[in-house]
DNA sequence: TAAAGTATTGCAACCGTGTGCAAGAGTGTG
DNA sequence: CACACTCTTGCACACGGTTGCAATACTTTA
């Protein structure tokens, strides 16, 4: 049995409720109580009991980091960063709880009462009904990652298009002329954003587009290789690949190795997230930074805010993608 | 406000407790009273209050999974493994709390009513103090990944040491002598017992030690590069190197490219953990498979386990570790 | 038909904490 | 000295569930 303020009442010759008052600094209690109360509360190792906390202040001290379908599509770079960045927000005002959208699918227990505010990693618009669901039930809510056109939605997204857009024209500006593109998950808004990149930096610099040059992928490494393979079938090779994400890039890189080509050399290479992976490889990768862990801070700050201050502004944030140049581009001018 | 048992006794004409047994499957109940109480709260969007349930059942449906300072030490990988694992095995029936022992330090919120169950990953002895705590406020623990010495704590952990001894093994089957090897970050338990694995090899097949093959590692990639220079270094140089776990292998792999000299084809290297970056990086690695996914099920069933039926029948779990033969290794025979 | 047994339900207390309101003690004012 | 005021405390209820026990209705048995 656990130390509750009855037992330190008890000690301290009061009621529970001038110890209650006391462990949350009311000013309607003496200053020396105050003292005497705290002093007797951590000699007997009192911890507050959160379910009653929680049930008498109508709170549950738990936010929730969802996640789409653990099961594809998110990277654990991701996961790994953004869970992170939550962590160090909430610190231990309270409890982060990770789930996925799935496992949530009926929305069974989903509730304001057992989530104070929610945070969605959200990939595509499948993630709709859980969206409203939360909205339903008036739960806080920050939407990280995909663009969600709704007025009642705090979304925080980073800049993927224009990060392309920026690393294509990078490549543009060393020279290169036939550049690749591999794309991301079919269906996943960020892959069709990153897509969108692609073709405005082609029409800014009046480029023609090839088809052939366009292939899909399904952002894991094997689907990098497989995308790879296909484009060097094409006869007259391009001098540089786009791919939508790192991973990609690495089997990307794996496929034309294996063609006995070289990068940067003969084929030049980009990706996109600057995960651990673009440094890991050899050559290291030119890469767009997603600044996963800034958009998290974000969105914990943005759910606290509206927790505390119990009004909801709803907005729109912009974060910013930027390139990190490496070693896997050769200049051809 | 959201809709309680007592809203479903009044629509119903019954008691909230009859609400209640009904809710629970209660053979108290009649059978008929059971279905129209589920019915409509099915209708009304019932859901139960947690902290509710929580207090007077004295539970939190909470498993919280605890890792050892975040922002070292832990790869992304292990963590994403481990908490998809758990996060199977106790569905919606708890909550999975994340957190890490160090934001814990003074254990100010750990509590048997607080946590039903905690899972730690734990790498050194330094998460012995956090350990004491679950233990003293008696909340069913498992702890992985690293031998802990007591006949109060669940265990169970991979066996790295024998894993890297095969591993070693299988270079000397393949004609390697000279062997060297980049250990993981000082203090860590896991990190030793590999060490432990590569001395046994030498020990079983009569090879002779050679102090300059041994350098010190810190488990990241830049700490695998500057490992490696140090060893590409040594006039004599070895023809394979063991990285303790497969980021540093990937630093190894830039490093000695960067020499000049290829791999396998000058030298061979393995890698622990069976990491994605391993099938990532080129050649794919040669590296010894931890089974984090098994080693976080068990132990999320072992957690459940205990809480359900309340016996704690304390056990230490080997989990066998296996080599994943790829293509970094050069057969010298 | 009365007594005993069983099935079903409601009453009331409880889990640990927070809080509106009343009450008491102490202080200051005219 | 009476009154008003402030400071501090306790009482009692609330939060939304669970559960022991009493009460009622119905069934069975002798």
């Amino acid at each position: 049995m656990s130390v509750t303020i009855k037992d330190i009442a008890r000690i301290a010759n009061l009621s529970h409720s001038s110890v209650s008052r006391a462990l949350n600094n009311s000013n309607l209690v003496n200053e020396e109580t105050i003292k005497k109360v705290k002093l007797i509360a951590s000699e007997l190792g009192y911890i507050p009991n959160y379910s009653a906390k929680g049930l008498s202040l109508n709170k549950s001290f738990n936010i929730g980091l969802f996640f789409p379908t653990l099961y594809e599509g998110t990277s654990a770079y991701f996961f790994y960063e953004a869970m992170q960045a939550v962590m160090k927000v909430i610190k231990n005002e309270y409890k982060l709880v990770i789930a996925n959208v799935d496992d949530y699918k009926e929305a069974k227990y989903i509730n304001k009462r057992n989530f104070d505010g929610i945070i969605l990693v959200s990939q595509s618009c499948r993630d709709d009904f859980f969206i409203n669901k939360i909205l339903e039930n008036e739960i806080p809510l920050v939407v990280l990652n995909r663009y969600v056109n709704s007025y009642r939605v705090n979304n925080i997204i980073s800049d993927d298009r224009q990060g392309v857009c920026r690393a294509i024209e990078y490549l543009i500006e060393n020279g290169h002329k036939k550049i690749a593109f591999i794309e991301g998950k079919e269906g996943l808004e960020p892959a069709k954003e990153r897509k969108e990149g692609y073709f405005d930096a082609f029409l800014n610099n009046d480029i023609q587009l090839r088809k052939d040059y366009i292939v899909k992928g399904e952002y894991n490494i094997h689907s990098g290789y497989v995308a790879m393979q296909k484009i060097l079938t094409v006869s007259d090779l391009p001098t540089a690949v786009f791919c939508s994400n790192d991973e990609m890039a690495a089997g990307a890189l794996k496929a034309i190795y294996e063609k006995g080509l070289k990068v940067p050399g003969d084929i030049s290479v980009v990706g996109f997230d600057n995960s651990i992976i673009s440094s890991f490889s050899s050559p290291s990768l030119t890469t767009v930074n997603k600044p996963i862990k800034q958009m998290s801070t974000k969105g914990a700050e943005k759910i606290l805010q509206i927790i505390n201050s119990n009004v909801n502004e709803v907005e729109t944030l912009y974060i910013k993608t930027d390139l990190v140049i490496r070693e896997s581009v050769k200049s051809l001018i």
